[in-house]
DNA sequence: CAAATCCCTACTAAACCAATAGGATTTATA
DNA sequence: TATAAATCCTATTGGTTTAGTAGGGATTTG
């Protein structure tokens, strides 16, 4: 029922670019002491995210990162599944890892955690990084 | 974001238990055929839910498990906190196991976190056994 | 006494997590 | 053109958690 420090991480990193959208690329090292991230393990978030395309990059001196999308393009549950994976609280009510367990044969159990899951996906779903810098 | 198979298998048990009520003490190597557990991993399990004045148990031949509460005195959450820890989304979020996190700066952020945590804990609450296998 | 059963602790293999290390490449600029 | 600043990329590490397995002890019933 957790998210891991990596989910974490990397909205505060896209949450200080949108705050700086504008400003060009910004450095790892700056968004990792603005927003208390270890520098090195921020390194391995942004590239992540790079590679999944929130984030365009440049090399070498006067690089860093800046947003590939729009903030308001950006729901939190997209970059929660990059780095978390499923947002259901079990297997077998995920609709993109589905894996079976004994569980399912108990559909009042599982129309419970469905419910779970639809709340939390909706609502993370709904809100971008946008409503989170207003 | 997830739960643990811990929980899943306890409720699993619990489950199997509320419906075979009355019947007196059940073993653990038939709740964990019943609801497909390896039985020395239930058995673990069962001891925790005894511990927690979940179930009452009898040694010995005839021996085996039931229920210590009524099914509707038992609210899923209770289960789940007790094999998982807290339900909160992140850690500063949580009422129950406080500690301290860059992200709580983003006030906006921990909102939603906090309402993802108060539909989850208010559902896992409500819930109980009995509305599960009714 | 034998069988069934819970009780309890220890162990293990695999995965996951948070973080660190360090070299390679690219680019701006002095 | 050398240097510094930055991304790029892979590997490694130490710790924890997870999902189980193993096995001996204690207790009760037939």
């Amino acid at each position: 029922m957790k998210l891991t420090t990596r989910s974490e991480y990397a909205l505060l990193a896209l949450v200080y670019l949108a705050r700086n959208e504008g400003e060009g690329f910004i450095s790892i090292d700056t968004i990792a002491t603005a927003q208390g991230i270890p520098p090195k393990f921020l390194e391995q978030l942004m590239l992540a995210l790079k590679r999944a395309h929130f984030l365009r990059s440049a090399k070498g001196q006067k690089g860093g990162y800046r947003l590939a999308k729009r903030p308001d393009q950006i729901p939190l549950a997209d970059v929660i599944r990059l780095f978390d994976g499923a947002l259901a609280p079990t297997e077998s009510v995920s609709e993109n890892f589905y894996e079976s367990t004994p569980i399912e044969k108990e559909k009042k159990l599982t129309k419970v955690f469905k419910d779970i899951r639809d709340y939390v996906s909706n609502k993370l779903e709904k809100t971008t990084i946008a409503d989170v810098i207003k």
